[in-house]
RNA sequence: GGGCGAUUGGCGCAGCGGCUAGCGCACUUCGUUCACACCGAAGGGGUCGUAGGUUCGAUUCCUACAUCGCCCACCA
């Protein structure tokens, strides 16, 4: 317990043999128990912490990047706490979207069938059978509620894993906040969020061309796009023009040319100015189409005249926009040739190739045309091979085709250039942590080309919250949707009746339908601020934690989570939803490349964690700074497992002494005070002095995000604090020296001040160890993790001035004298008889000043002589310097002392 | 093609307009079991990717290039 100028502490007792095992068994339990990560909820704004955790996919696979970046985040949760926060820190499960619906579809053998009625008795044929396949015709059809249902229960499960990770990982987070992204809160503010951006005109349904994965059969949108190399050929083929001459286009699509509506080149083409305005006719079709000039035909691509489809990729549904060409489609959803044979082909030559085709993939398809064009001369040349860049969708692995389509958007900037400047403010409003990090977010806003589409011709994930009147003719009538009233929310259209209809008007005339998409997961997930914190919900959260304080989140996905989230409170909080955004890097292997399951070299974080343990692990992680990607490097998880045990005995050591009297009996007293008037002696003054500097800049540092530079100043200071300090006045604590009692006193208060202090800053990172140390001190006294923050003022006003040089003189000066007996290839306990130790007047003032605690440590029986360095001295340190004062200086500065003559003594007598 | 980041001893990383370029691992030598062998002490090892420039002074700032990683654009 601290109050004004000392700290109380309640002892208890030592274990002989320390060590880390154990203690994440021992702590999570209490931790639980006690509720010690509870949000309180009982103060204002100001007083609150809040983050916004990422919800981890349940049907993915955990992987130490789960543990690197989540371990992040914690240190920040854990040290806020300790600065007074009430910290909101909550954990959501992400288990809507694709990968949640295979699993659950293999693991349960089921499917969606949206025509399905909700059957609270459906039974799945199996369950939990991993790894069996089962054929898309063997699942059985449930409603979409079964499946969420199955989904949650799975989900359920996988947490499980997850959560035992974070809770051995030693997550501080309040399990009583958590949330499921298919749930029914997450349900209810994605619709909700929806309906109020239906009502303010930011939502909007649209017939039109769009990007489509025919393996997945949806629309997809711009965020999900992957570009990659895709191998294809050019065809040279010979478009016929009226006088009998030919004109040449080079396609690599060469099965989209029945869907051919214009040959376009750029209107400063010499090459073809004379064809503008006039028409040609396609080769084996005949089809008759115009030439046209356009300014974003490329003269140097191709033939430098390209052939118009629609659509074969984006630039010809721009072109079939700005210049009016009708729509001549042939390609089906499911990515196959249209089966009717198009009106517009009119010869039975044509007919019959199409014949031909249809039905076909578009693979199969080309191998029709092209046979037939070599066959009719009108391919000219071989095919030569290339390779191009072609957008496909992240999960797909065929390349996008573009289908017309009635699909929802949302404003997001992509069309608006208002709101686009209003998003990215947003963006320069928001800290990014590292900063750069924000190119990444600029970059995408500024790049984006259409509005958000988010709906998904899927059957798992959080429906549209709508229907659609039914006309008298049995036509559906988009433009007018029924929509529900907001405390029905969630809803499910297929199951759930509109308003004033009955369950028999469904998909009849003068009836209802209901609107079968769903929405992108990312619709949902945009929501996760709104979600956690309550939004509208008013019982008193959301004013308490909105907007939220942190992000923390994958580079990866700054231009959907992190964007989306930005668009979706701007429009409907008309703020950002957190004021600061932390980015993690990538685990490389140890060959430097990116861990990923496709590649085979992910880490289960299990191994490491059960043979270091979650402190070492968590050093690891700690020690890389955000943003910047880190080797998975067991040899650092080693240090910090070294690290926790050296805590662990260091701070046994110090308790134990202290209870110790002058004549080394054990005071049975618990409890004892270290009570900053008794630092008297000018070392241990001194070590307070550098605890308040290390103090300060830790503080700093971790107030700027940055844990990694805040662990290496403290852990700097500690071993030196071990490795010198504890040396040094080891003897004058035991009380074995001829020192006063109240020098004892003040080395006992000063190690009992400085682990008490270590434990605490360390507190962040290895949340185990510190716990236990904490114990042995305060027991009684609550968690560490809810303890104060170390106050750099507390320890400076103990310091009494004394410069925190001497510490480092008296450190340097006791390294000199172990280095005549490491010279001399002698124990660490041969006496020195006499010294004599060189160094600047400065550094010999300060030395003079812990003269017999450096005697003592030293072994030194004798005279320890202080004298002038001199010139020679300087350059045989290896030190530059014009002027004698400058080399005075650099001497000072860097602590140089140096031995002179010394006579040593017998070795002790091995036993 | 546009952009971001990285490049420092064998390895993993700090750092910064000037302090003798640091730390850990590994390495060498020595010691030690009375806090810690899951230990301690001392030591060796780097012309800071390359080439220019700014400066009294560059590992640090600027320019170009190279290599690695990533983001965006690129389907005729």
């Amino acid at each position: 317990m601290t109050t004004d100028g000392n700290i109380t502490a309640n002892l208890t007792p030592l274990p002989d043999k320390v060590g880390v095992e154990g203690l994440e068994d021992k702590w999570t339990h209490t931790w639980d128990d006690e509720q010690t990560f509870a949000f309180q909820g009982d103060r204002d704004r100001t007083s609150v912490y809040s983050i916004d955790t990422p919800p981890p996919t349940v049907s993915g696979h955990l992987h130490v990047g789960h543990v690197f970046s989540y371990t992040h985040t914690d240190i920040v949760a854990r040290y806020k706490r300790m600065c007074g926060y009430d910290v909101f820190y909550p954990m959501g499960w992400d288990d809507n979207g694709l990968p949640t619906e295979r699993r659950v579809q293999n693991y349960y053998g089921v499917r969606v069938d949206t025509s399905l009625k909700y059957n609270p008795d459906f039974k799945p044929p199996f369950e939990g059978t991993e790894g069996k396949k089962v054929n898309a015709r063997d699942q059985v059809a449930c409603s979409r509620q079964n499946f969420i249902e199955l989904c949650e229960k799975l989900s359920a499960q996988d947490e499980q894993q997850f959560k035992d990770l974070w809770v051995r990982l030693g997550l501080s987070v309040d399990w009583k906040n958590s949330y499921h992204t298919i749930g029914k809160r997450a349900r209810r503010v994605a619709q909700k969020g929806f309906l109020r951006n239906l009502q303010r005109g930011e939502a909007y349904q649209k017939e039109a061309p769009g990007l489509w994965d025919v393996t997945f059969q949806t629309a997809v949108a711009q965020a999900e796009l992957e570009s990659r190399e895709y191998p294809g050929f050019y065809h040279k083929l010979a478009f016929h023009k009226t006088d009998g001459t030919d004109v040449y286009i080079e396609t690599t699509r060469p099965e989209l040319l029945p869907a051919c509506v214009a040959l376009i080149a750029n209107p400063n083409d010499e090459r073809y100015k004379d064809l503008f305005g006039t028409t040609v006719t396609s080769p084996l079709f005949g089809v008759e189409v115009p030439v046209l000039a356009h300014p974003a035909a490329e003269m140097d691509k191709g033939a430098g005249i390209a052939m118009c489809c629609t659509f074969g990729d984006v630039t010809d549904v721009s072109w079939w926009r700005d210049l009016h060409l009708p729509t001549r489609s042939i390609l089906m959803r499911n990515g196959r040739i249209n089966t009717e044979i198009p009106e517009w082909i009119t010869s039975p030559q044509g007919q019959e190739i199409y014949a031909q085709m249809s039905g076909k993939t578009t693979f199969s398809a080309r191998t029709v045309i092209v046979d037939a064009l070599q066959e009719s001369g009108e391919l000219i040349g071989e095919p030569s091979a290339t390779t191009r860049m072609t957008n496909f969708y992240e999960k797909g692995d065929k390349p996008l085709e573009i289908i017309t389509s009635r699909q929802w958007y949302l404003h997001n900037g992509g069309t608006d250039l208002k709101l686009r400047q209003e998003l990215l403010n947003r963006g320069a409003e928001l800290k990014f942590h590292p900063d750069f990090m924000r190119v990444r977010y600029n970059n995408w806003v500024d790049g984006l080309n259409s509005d958000w589409l988010i709906s998904r011709q899927r059957f798992f994930g959080v429906p549209f919250p709508l229907w659609y009147p039914v006309q008298e003719n049995g036509e559906i009538d988009y433009d007018h949707p029924l929509i529900p009233t907001e405390d029905r929310l969630p809803i499910d259209p297929t199951s759930d009746v509109p308003e004033g209809f009955a369950e028999e008007q469904r998909d009849q005339p003068c009836g209802f339908t209901a609107e079968t998409d769903i929405m992108d997961t990312w619709a949902t997930s945009s929501m996760t601020p709104q979600i956690v914190t309550h939004w509208d919900e008013h019982d008193g959260l959301f004013e308490k934690t909105f907007p939220m304080d942190l992000r923390p989140q994958g580079q990866d996905i700054i231009r959907t989570w992190l964007f989306s989230s930005i668009v979706r409170a701007h429009l409907e909080n008309h703020a950002l939803p957190w004021s600061d955004t932390n980015l993690s890097g990538w685990i490389l292997d140890p060959d430097h490349k990116k861990m990923s399951k496709s590649k085979g070299n992910v880490v289960i974080p299990k191994e490491p964690i059960d043979k270091f343990g979650a402190d070492a692990v968590r050093y690891w992680a700690a020690c890389a700074k955000l943003g910047v990607d880190a080797t998975y490097d067991t040899g650092q998880m080693k240090i910090g497992r070294r690290l926790a045990i050296k805590l662990l005995n260091a701070t046994k050591f110090a308790l134990a002494i202290g209870r110790e009297d002058k004549n080394h009996h054990v005071n049975d007293s618990s409890q004892v005070t270290w009570d900053a008037a008794n630092v008297t002696e000018p070392l241990d003054q001194a070590v307070m002095a550098k605890l308040s500097t290390v103090i300060r800049e830790a503080t700093a540092a971790l107030d700027e995000y940055d844990h990694a530079h805040a662990l290496s100043i403290i852990e700097t200071f500690f071993w030196e604090f071990c490795d010198d300090y504890i040396e040094l006045v080891k003897d004058r604590a035991y009380g074995t020296t001829t020192c006063s009692e109240q020098a004892m006193i003040s080395a006992r208060t000063t190690l009992g001040l400085g682990l008490d202090a270590f434990a605490r800053l360390f507190a962040p990172y290895l949340p185990f160890v510190t716990e236990e140390i904490w114990h042995w001190m305060h027991d009684g006294e609550g968690s560490v993790h809810t303890a104060p923050w170390p106050s750099a003022d507390f320890y400076e006003q103990i310091t009494h001035s004394t410069a925190e040089s001497l510490l480092d003189n008296a450190g340097a000066a006791l390294a000199a004298l172990r280095k005549i007996k490491s010279e001399a290839k002698v124990s660490m306990k041969t006496p020195i008889l006499s010294v004599t130790l060189k160094a600047v007047p400065q550094a010999q003032r300060e030395i003079q000043e812990s003269l017999s605690d450096i005697a003592c440590a030293g072994k030194v029986t004798g005279d320890i002589t202080l004298t002038d360095l001199q010139h020679d001295d300087f350059i045989a340190a290896g030190l530059e310097g014009s002027t004698e004062e400058e080399l005075q200086q650099k001497a000072a500065d860097s602590f140089i002392i140096l031995t002179a003559e010394h006579v040593l003594g017998e070795p002790p007598v091995k036993k």
